[in-house]
DNA sequence: TTAATTGTTACACTTACCATAACAAATAAA
DNA sequence: TTTATTTGTTATGGTAAGTGTAACAATTAA
């Protein structure tokens, strides 16, 4: 699963479990609105659960909820959550190490992506899920 | 290939035409020098060439040449030829097209992938080749 | 004790990717 | 004109990654 598809997967279970807040709600019946197979879901949950965003409980009867307000919820700490970022390593070759160069251009691009990926986490800390649960018109029952 | 390997490969073929200026360098001494197979060499100098970034020469003695000044040429130029950015598809799947609220989740994911492309080019047209050539202490000979 | 649910691993299957090869088209030089 | 060389493009074999699903142990409420 792409970046992009894992925290687009993950935030429509996340507006789901606002919607329907606070009933627990299992793998299977987000599974079924949204669209994600379960277990895989199950996964992304999980990551989430790690990341305290939201709650699991197993057993009969469990599922998960968030764990607080859609407003103090943002995009970028969802993706950290789900995604262990690990810098770009650019499929730096072996091989390459002795050849013209490049070395220091390869440092180059790490030091642009790395500043990349710091400028797209700043854009995404700043929206928060109430914002999205608004702009898609859906009603939120976690105030 | 992905957009990052070919974007560094590209550069490193570029900044060796500029310290070699205005001799054509050939794709196979190019490859040896910058540790990059041949003929996937050639596939990126074929983009950069209809860019207009270098120039192309058949036959004995041919080879690829700058077509102007590191000064001139930044990484969002390069970037664009060699890349057909397709503003993110986001493995948007046609089964979910009923699903509870996902078109505008993805909507709203699409937009926000958008916006984050044209800051990243924006980023990378105020880098310009000579600067990175500064940076890493290679020699211009296209002034 | 039982039934349900999470959390994690595993598994086919497909897709994508990468390095390389191959060869036609083009072209400068002999 | 001929020859050698180089680009431009397509194809290929092998490898890695991704995808959806299944399976099942661990956990827990009823």
């Amino acid at each position: 699963m792409s970046a992009s598809t894992k925290l687009s997967a993950s935030v429509k279970a996340l507006c789901y479990l606002a919607e329907t807040y606070p009933v627990p709600q299992n793998s299977r019946i987000i599974s079924e609105k949204i669209g994600v197979n379960a277990s895989k879901l199950r996964q992304l949950l999980s990551l989430l659960n790690n990341g305290r965003i939201v709650k699991s409980e197993k057993g009969a009867a469990g599922g998960f909820r968030l764990t607080k307000s859609p407003k103090k919820i943002d995009l970028q700490e969802i993706y950290c959550a789900i995604e262990d970022r690990k810098a770009f390593d650019l499929h730096t070759n072996d091989s390459e190490k002795n050849l013209w160069r490049s070395a220091e251009i390869n440092n180059f691009f790490l030091g642009l992506f790395a500043e990349i990926q710091v400028d797209i986490e700043k854009k995404m800390k700043k929206i928060k899920l109430s914002d999205l649960l608004q702009k898609v018109e859906i009603q939120s029952n976690y105030k």
